[in-house]
DNA sequence: TGGATGTGTTTGTGATCACGTTTCGCACCC
DNA sequence: GGGTGCGAAACGTGATCACAAACACATCCA
């Protein structure tokens, strides 16, 4: 499940290249730097060049990869700048997207939150860098669907694309023991209905690992 | 000059297609709705279908245009709940650019600022909307530059790009027939270095316009 | 008169191809 | 041994084409 909510009747050939592409990124299944080719993509999503052209077209105007002046595109290697920018960029839209969905976030909300939080207890036990990226993707975006909110929560996920592949040679460096341990603030705030608290609690989280790999 | 900063050497077709469209759409010279062929294109800018569509889907990707199930191409007509999310959006992100121009603002800029908010003055009493919208979006992106954060200046674009349309529809029916009065307390914010003041002077800015519409 | 039907036109999609450019490997020379 | 030059392979770009779906409009029947 990735992107806005959508149905999956009738995908176009591009779309194909475009949501696989988009997912492998997001979830840090590339590193930074890697390079991509056209035809490369078309024999492995079985298209010709057209469809990948207009996927990794799509892409780069997203800002998720980069195509250098000859027209040869590849993963983005993120300066510190850059990435600071982009914390800060997760830290004002999410924070706003909890926020909204504060008022709106029932219980079964809250459980399914902690449901997900548990997961990533199990990919952290195994040393799986991807499995953690999607699963704390995860768990943000169905706390931030309840903002009802589309714009911004593309917003957020646009971000959250030109972050992945540099997530991923974070992840992979400080190989954490634990699951995030604002994530259990979080679930307190919106348990106890505490709008500051939530704020605080988001924009630690989403602070805190990019902040290590700037610094 | 539309977009980040960019040099204007070997533009290949389908960029030339992309910038113009993106400009039209910006300054708000397409109205919402209004239909748009990749053959239609094709001639009016004197290349074939490959970069016409290329340049469409980028734009639809980054929510400048919207796509149909059959394919067909229009300028989006947003509802009150996305207006209200993307005025949001602008206040979140260009608080924030305005913010970090602050320290930067010499006193070249602020004359550039008003320099360019009397020309305002000029496109309002000529009732010309388009020239109106696209002085505006000058006079907050000079300011914005000074932030040296382009991935939020960008984000920033991409939310004026999907309002483009909509504020057509709303500047040409509020003919108004001053120059925005917010304008006048962000140079004096930074005149007096004045940060809370700032801050609150842009969102007040942004927001104004906006809110008549969805309201 | 109004709604369903059918047809001709227009549209997007994806494959293929030719062209010019870039890139990369490898032999060659200093 | 390391830098240099060259040629082949691979690349992106844009045009063209065949195809199917969607649309517009006139027609026909109830």
């Amino acid at each position: 499940m990735q992107g806005t909510l959508r149905s999956d009747v009738a995908v176009s050939a591009h779309d194909r290249v475009y949501r696989g592409l988009r997912t492998r990124i997001m979830h840090g299944q590339i590193a930074p730097g890697q390079a991509l080719t056209l035809r490369g993509l078309g024999r492995e999503f079985g298209v010709s060049m057209t469809p990948a052209r207009e996927a990794v077209n799509r892409l780069v105007a997203e800002g998720a990869l980069q195509m250098s002046s000859s027209g040869r595109v590849s993963t983005p290697e993120l300066s510190n700048e850059r990435i600071e920018e982009l914390a800060a960029l997760r830290a004002l839209i999410e924070v706003e997207l909890a926020s909204r969905a504060l008022p709106r976030a029932h219980i079964a909300l809250i459980e399914r939150l902690q449901t997900i939080n548990a997961s990533i207890a199990d990919v952290v036990s195994n040393r799986d860098s991807v499995g953690y990226i999607r699963t704390n993707l995860e768990f943000h975006r169905t706390l931030y669907l309840r903002a009802q909110a589309p714009a911004m929560l593309a917003m957020a996920e646009t971000v959250w694309l030109q972050l992945g592949p540099t997530m991923r040679a974070l992840y992979g460096r400080l190989r954490r023991s634990e699951p995030p341990q604002y994530h259990r603030l979080i679930i307190a705030a919106l348990n106890a209905g505490d709008e500051p608290g939530l704020r605080l609690a988001v924009r630690s989280d989403v602070t805190q690992g990019l902040r290590m790999l700037a610094g």
